[in-house]
Formats: C-alpha cells, sequence, structure tokens
DNA sequence: GTATTTTATTTGATATATCAATTATATTTG
DNA sequence: CAAATATAATTGATATATCAAATAAAATAC
C-alpha cells in the first residue's frame, strides 16, 4: 500500500513547528537561567498561581503522565525551585511549595516566555490564530474519541 | 509580570494535539505490530523510499538529532527490523538495509497508518489543512529566524 | 465498620531527547 | 601532499515519556 511519506503530512508540520518552538524558547530560557527546562517553568507558572495543585493535576495541564510528573517534580525538588511537603488533610499527596530559589525564577521567567510567544507569533493575525486553534481542536478531539 | 498561562496559549493546543495524536495513532500501531513505535515506523518508511539515506538525512526528516537516532536504530537492530553494513565508498557512515521482518511491518503498517491520518483528519476541510499547514509555517520560521 | 474500590503517587523497564565531547574518516586548503 | 577543517556517527550525562505494576491512603459499598 503506498501512503504519503510522513514529510508530507499535517502531523509532520505541527510536529515540526512546536519542536522548533520548543528549541527556540529552551534556547533564551537557558541563557538567562541555567538550570532550568521549559517544563520545569511552565509547571512553576502553574503552582504559582494554583498553590494547592496536585501532581496529577499539574501533570494533566502539561500533558505529562503521572510518572513523568514525579520525576520531574523530583529534579525540581533537587534543584531546589520547589518543596515537597506532607499534606495532613489527604496523605496521598503532596504539598508543593515554591522555595525562594524557585520565586526568583519566577521573576526572571515570565517576560522571557512573554518574548518567546511574542516572536515567535510575529506577523499572525488573531484570526489566524482562532482559525489555528480551531483546527487543531477538531484533530484533537478527532482522535479523542476514535 | 503577569502572562498567560501557558494552557490559555495556541503552543499548548499545538502540543497537545500532536501529544493526542500520537497516542492514538500509538495505540492502533502498538495492537497490530507490538514492538513497533510510532517513530521506528517513520523511519522504516523513508529508509523503504530512499534506501541510500544515511543516518543524519533520516534524523533531520524525523526531527531527531544524530543521537537519538543513533539510539534508535541501535533499538531498530536488535529488534531485527532492519541491518547495518559497512558503506564502502564513505566508510564514516552505515548502509541501513530492511530486514525480512522489516519488510512484513511494511507491509502491515501502512494501512494503519492511512486510518491513522484519515480519522484524525475527519471533518477538515482540504482548505483548513492548507490554513493550518500555512499558519504552523510561519510561526515554525519565525522560530528558526529568531 | 470491615471489605472493596478508587485515587495519588511511586517504581521499574524501556525508549527517546538533547547537549557536549569524542572518534574516525573525508574533504579542503595552503 | 600535509595540516586544517568538515562530516557521520557514537558516547556520556541528564531529562523526559510511557506503560504496567506496586504502594498507600481515602472513599464507598455492603
Amino acid at each position: 500500500m503506498k501512503i504519503k511519506l510522513p514529510s508530507e503530512t499535517v502531523f509532520h508540520t505541527i510536529e515540526s513547528t512546536i519542536k522548533e518552538y520548543r528549541k527556540y524558547a529552551q534556547g533564551n530560557i537557558s541563557e538567562a537561567i541555567p538550570e532550568m527546562t521549559i517544563d520545569q517553568g511552565l509547571v512553576l507558572l502553574f503552582l504559582n498561581e494554583y498553590p494547592e495543585m496536585t501532581q496529577k493535576e499539574i501533570a494533566e495541564l502539561v500533558f505529562k503522565d503521572n510518572a513523568s510528573m514525579t520525576r520531574m517534580i523530583n529534579t525540581m525538588v533537587q534543584k531546589n525551585f520547589i518543596k515537597r511537603s506532607m499534606n495532613d488533610s489527604d496523605r496521598r499527596r503532596y504539598k508543593l511549595e515554591i522555595t525562594k530559589k524557585g520565586k526568583e525564577v519566577l521573576e526572571t521567567l515570565p517576560p522571557i516566555i512573554q518574548h518567546n510567544r511574542n516572536s515567535s507569533l510575529k506577523g499572525i493575525s488573531k484570526d489566524e490564530l482562532v482559525q489555528l486553534q480551531a483546527i487543531l481542536n477538531k484533530i484533537r478531539l478527532n482522535c479523542q474519541n476514535n
């Protein structure tokens, strides 16, 4: 059976776009905050906004599974960005607190992220963004429901 | 500085879409061909189409770096999908040959991939696809040139 | 109120991502 | 041609992805 080569499909385009963005964004982040990965940064942002968030909830927001999240949190604790402490009301889960070092990152990081977003979306209209989101959501839903 | 939460951005949408597609596609592949990952499948497709391709060239096509590709090829050799042999005209690189087992996969895999693509693009017009590609390419180029 | 089920997290196994450094061979240049 | 440079692939280190199984606590059912 003859099918299109992967490189000729939209999936290829989607994948290459997000990878290119990640590479670009990570480069700018690394320049300013050596030990910080994009994903760790996102976790910090979410934790800052929703301090009560469990690992599971964060995992869902950043599309990782629980196992990945456990390991990510481990390395973030090791690097002293966050602290794990017991949650007494539900002892299955942890309380995750942002350390002073983590808070410093929360000062430095947002402008960088904002700049990354702006410059990668340069020249793209609001309308196009809405279009983009709509089409992608269709694809996503198709995948979820099949 | 106050910025949008990651979950409110297009990047989040792009990422979740491709992840959802991958999960869906991998599920269908695993059902039919236990030991085969999507990416390994793509490598096989490319090698089949362009038998002279070097690891480096394949890596570019599937957006992996050389190190990842080396390791991917290693596991594909271990699993006996491809065979590495010396390339006498340029001894820095290998000749990659698809084994009989690999060729069997090339019979089974394409219909599955085709089905994955079709069902995840269900209800999306040609026009929308063109739009999608165009917008994504703009983003990708922005990231490459900044 | 104990037994069963559900939920949050971890662990093991295996695959992959990515950077930087290394090796081995080719190519280019002075 | 010998020295310098470039290229293909590998390796080491570290981070992440993903599934399945395990653990431990909470919620529910009987």
